[in-house]
DNA sequence: CTTGACACAGAACAGGCGTTCGAGTATTAT
DNA sequence: ATAATACTCGAACGCCTGTTCTGTGTCAAG
């Protein structure tokens, strides 16, 4: 007789996308989805079957759930990682605000919905170092960096960048921050686009211009039809 | 003419009460609390009025809220600290369960909801090095250590003490946590509680005991009449 | 083929909870 | 005293949200 396991071993694409979400909503709103939120975002229909994944997922312990009170669920830390690490999720990044850099101690405690796992064997090797930080693009201002709203941007913190590198900068005289290609010329900076198509930005010298890390990697959740 | 100014400058004895609530609700649900819980912890028979004073908190920046969310508050990091330092509060201690230690990097970097403010000046000289860190207590399993139920104790990580120094314990043949007085006897440990009516707890040498700290302060939130 | 576990939809229910309104009291300024 | 401001209460409204129930289609085991 066959033991009883699930249809699709291990976690279906839902559960996986129900987690992804959880932990994207929760970054970018300090609090946890709905049922229903979690469901039009991950296109099921039913606020039913929504709970009844969330109840599997309880089961197997990738959530906790405080019944009956609204939003209440969160994730917990049990995702086993094997050859791969975490990497924090500092914040969103968009276009008006400032980029949140690491701090202090930020890297060693980070909570589940504030991190994401990067298999080793994706990583540049010379990257390996635990130095590194994630942000979350929000808004689709960062679209000319080929990069879409909800893409999760690991960076290495640095003040300084090699031409052709894209790299995540705050222009305070513009007070806006941008994901760009990095080109030092002779009268300045060239921030290139990802997008051929679109202009780059020219900043003089005098212009101010923080390099708050470069781009090692870039996530994307792929929907897989909508 | 004068400024417009609050009756009682800075924050009112109610809007920190309301503060304390949220972050030891937030401590032990994992989760803000809501309006009504809000006014019925803090003697505040109407929730309109709760809601009059987290209108103030969001104005002064003590709090986030987010409108017609379900418990969409949350504690900001501006509560300026003069001569006074945080201690993380690392969750809540409670008789079944293992107490939480501070692991590699939780110094540095946790948010309001989680630590506590000590002013330098209280602080046993000796102390001052900020390894210290802080457990909310829940139920009431401690008594016997005259500590009540929401109290917060400030523990020095430690494996070791002396006699007579009240310590954190954790009890694996008992499975059980406790805050007692220490005492190293010839044929094992004796474990006095702080109230003299309750019996001391004999441990054997063979029994397995696990200090974790050693308590330097307990802090009450003391209400006033209820 | 039948059975039953599984995945899903949709509707309805009921309670939780933020919001708003009307009104009353206390404190302070003029 | 009078008015303005700060504070408090209670009740009602209505949306938000978790829960539950009924029904459907799929797929593998017996």
């Amino acid at each position: 007789m066959m033991m009883m396991v699930r249809k699709s071993k291990g976690l279906g694409e839902r559960h996986q996308r129900i987690l992804d979400f959880i932990a994207s909503y929760q970054r970018e709103h300090k609090h946890p989805p709905s049922i229903r939120e979690i469901g039009e975002h991950c296109n099921i229909s039913s606020t039913s079957v929504v709970n009844y994944y969330l109840d599997q997922l309880e089961k197997t312990g990738h959530i906790e759930r405080d019944r009956k009170i609204s939003r209440g669920m969160r994730l917990t830390g049990n995702t086993p990682l094997g050859d791969m690490f975490r990497v924090p999720i500092l914040g969103v990044i968009q276009a008006g605000e400032p980029i949140p850099v690491p701090t202090n101690a930020d890297f060693g405690s980070f909570t589940p919905e504030d991190s994401v796992e990067i298999a080793t064997s994706l990583m540049p090797a010379k990257e390996k170092g635990k130095e590194l930080f994630a942000l979350q693009v929000q808004g689709d201002s960062m679209i000319d960096a080929m990069i879409n709203d909800g893409d999760i941007v690991i960076l290495k913190p640095t003040q300084e960048a090699r031409n052709g590198e894209m790299v995540a900068v705050w222009l305070s005289d513009r007070n806006e921050t941008t994901l760009k290609y990095y080109y030092k010329e002779k009268d300045g900076y060239r921030l290139q686009p990802a997008n051929p198509t679109m202009k780059p930005i020219m900043l003089k010298k005098t212009e101010a211009l923080e390099i708050k890390g470069k781009v090692v990697m870039v996530i994307r959740k792929v929907e897989r039809y909508n």
